[in-house]
DNA sequence: TGATTTCTGGAACGGTAATTCCATATTAAT
DNA sequence: ATTAATATGGAATTACCGTTCCAGAAATCA
């Protein structure tokens, strides 16, 4: 995973694979059946460990906004940290394959679809508590805030600093940071 | 370009170029050096034409917030349109070369720079006409524009439709479309 | 027109890619 | 302890990759 996750998929040769693993040759073409199956595999991987771990976090009881806010704040650590100009293998996956390999784009695609929707439902309880105006269009702004991580990776990609990435962060949540309710007309 | 746009630099081979373009291997091989070449010259190709060309509407002397907008409802319009799935080829090399090819990834990191100033520029004409708070971090919303615009990108590679795009834009936008200063303290 | 440069089609080259195979060693199951 | 299953190191295979080369055709220039 760690492998295409720095180089791609075309970039990382069977070799770099044998090397980074440790493991035979023979045995991955067993276990995977090829180069692209253990790709599959890896990018199943980073979705259901990489990507969910994040997620989670969001997904928790406490006050919706600061849980997203977090989430970004978490992605901007990350991608200035050692394991920086990675990315994410999700985005850069879709990049490099999504539109010449239809099951690796639906499988991308549904962890999109994933993102947005755990931001959906943070959304959904901002406004329950009284955190975010009815008024927002929740479905937009998910999918808003679903291509802003991704523009964020991109941006990790190209090395860009913490501070611009800090930047990225705080225009994109003052979508909704700034979108406080009226105050409740029967007040009690 | 347009086949190194489609299928990437590592997917693209030198016959593909040869095809695409109808010119013989060897006047390729002499005038481009060997394929990064060729890539490069692409690339920068594409920074000088497709890129600029949508940039300068931007620059004009007419509503700033406006062009903004405008510059975001033609990316989607392109996005969508019979050369869908493309996305853009800077956006697209960021992410599969960058990190492993520092004389390119100046290239797109300079090209990234450019566009963020052509948003800062705008920005600060619709502060001057009074479109735009100069509350607004000007840098910072550029930024974020400049990001904005990647993750559109990214979605579209990934294939996504109009409404979806629409609604990243519209999102996007209300950061600096809800923004208009407060009234001049000595109207006339 | 004749000379020079440029382009063409296509073969050829060396290298490395992905994949397969196998005899041997190791591990796990009975 | 014996058998079956799995992993290992590494060679072998096939194919395509980027790149070079060249003899001849076309175009350009004097």
């Amino acid at each position: 995973m760690q492998a295409f996750w720095r180089r791609g998929y075309e970039a990382t040769s069977v070799q770099d694979l044998v090397s980074a693993t440790g493991i035979n040759r023979g045995s991955m073409y067993d276990t995977f059946g090829d180069k692209r199956g253990l790709f599959q595999a890896a990018v199943e991987f980073y979705i259901s460990n990489v990507s969910a771990g994040r997620l989670k976090k969001m997904t928790g009881s406490g006050p919706a906004l600061e849980a997203i806010r977090d989430y970004f704040e978490d992605l901007v650590a990350f991608s200035v940290k050692d394991g920086r100009e990675l990315g994410c293998l999700i985005t850069n996956s879709v990049v490099e394959l999504a539109p010449h390999d239809a099951p690796i784009g639906d499988m991308l695609r549904d962890s999109f679809g994933r993102v947005e929707d755990v931001f959906r439902r943070a959304l959904l309880r901002a406004q329950d508590a009284g955190e975010l105006s009815l008024d927002v269009n929740v479905k937009a702004v998910a999918r808003f805030l679903t291509a802003t991580a991704n523009g964020i990776r991109v941006f990790a990609r190209a090395d860009a600093d913490a501070e611009t990435l800090h930047d990225i962060v705080d225009s994109a949540l003052s979508v909704i940071e700034g979108q406080r309710p009226d105050l409740p007309i029967a007040a009690e």
